[in-house]
DNA sequence: ATAGTTTCTGCAACCTTTTGCAATTACCAT
DNA sequence: ATGGTAATTGCAAAAGGTTGCAGAAACTAT
């Protein structure tokens, strides 16, 4: 698994300015063990940083964004979450019932992607998905 | 096409009270051509029925989504968007580069229903999607 | 070490949406 | 028509996220 100084080097790479807050915000995302959001994020940095602001944080994570270092998406519950786009890409199925989220791997997300590009010419972007529905226990 | 008042009807019929806001909320959203926000409705409401808040507007969406009378999607541009659930069930392509909105039949999201179902026992719930990525003018 | 440049950040205001609470009111029974 | 009930609404605050602007600071050249 990658150390969280890969995305760091690849920003300075990129060209873009390695500040303290940044450095600890790509810590925050790494060391989480699943999905993180923005107001986690912020807490982090916050307790080794109390003069970080919270704008600080979203406009990192716009740019890690912007950069495919993270991805984002919305399993519910009223905040969108982020994860390293290195750890892995997949997405997920969140059960409205019972709040269950299984991960989905890239497969059937393929053959859609694949259908899009043949019968529209579009080319899918699709990240880091949470498709919303029912589970095998709730289904009843 | 059906008429505005068969949602009303089905609120009354489901017990729900009929207020004047709402009414005014349905026809707002049935006369709209395609897609309306939250805004968009409220400033239409507000034009013949001043003191209407935009909390009502916002809670009546929810409860219509609830009902499945009304599905919500989001096309970008950091709001939400509505849609009479009556008017067509479809899915859109969202160019993330000229930013135009091709619509998309249920056909293609049908084979990956049937495959979460298939391979997770998963009902997804896919009512009005927005999937992101480039047309066939901006993947160049 | 110093100065210059340009990116980045903090601040405060703003936007879209949600929520708790008390007052209003749609509906029903009489 | 009247009274009662409970759903609905308006209000104001709050939550998650965005943005303009001016000052701070990371980086580079000397």
């Amino acid at each position: 698994m990658n150390q969280p100084e890969d995305i760091v080097n690849k920003l300075s790479e990129l060209g873009y300015r390695l500040t303290p807050q940044r450095i600890m915000i790509l810590s925050a995302i790494e060391n989480s063990n699943d999905h993180i959001s923005a107001e986690e994020i912020y807490a982090q940095v916050m307790a080794k940083y109390p003069h970080v602001n919270i704008s600080t944080v979203y406009r990192t994570l716009e740019l890690l964004k912007r950069l495919d270092l993270v991805t984002e998406t919305d399993l519910g519950g009223g905040r969108v979450r982020y994860h390293p786009a290195e750890k892995g890409h997949h997405h997920h199925l969140v059960c409205q019932e019972c709040g269950i989220i299984i991960d989905l791997d890239e497969s059937l997300l393929t053959s859609l992607k694949d259908a899009l590009l043949r019968e529209h010419k579009f080319i899918a972007d699709l990240r880091h998905l949470a498709i919303f529905g029912r589970c095998v226990n709730c289904s009843k």
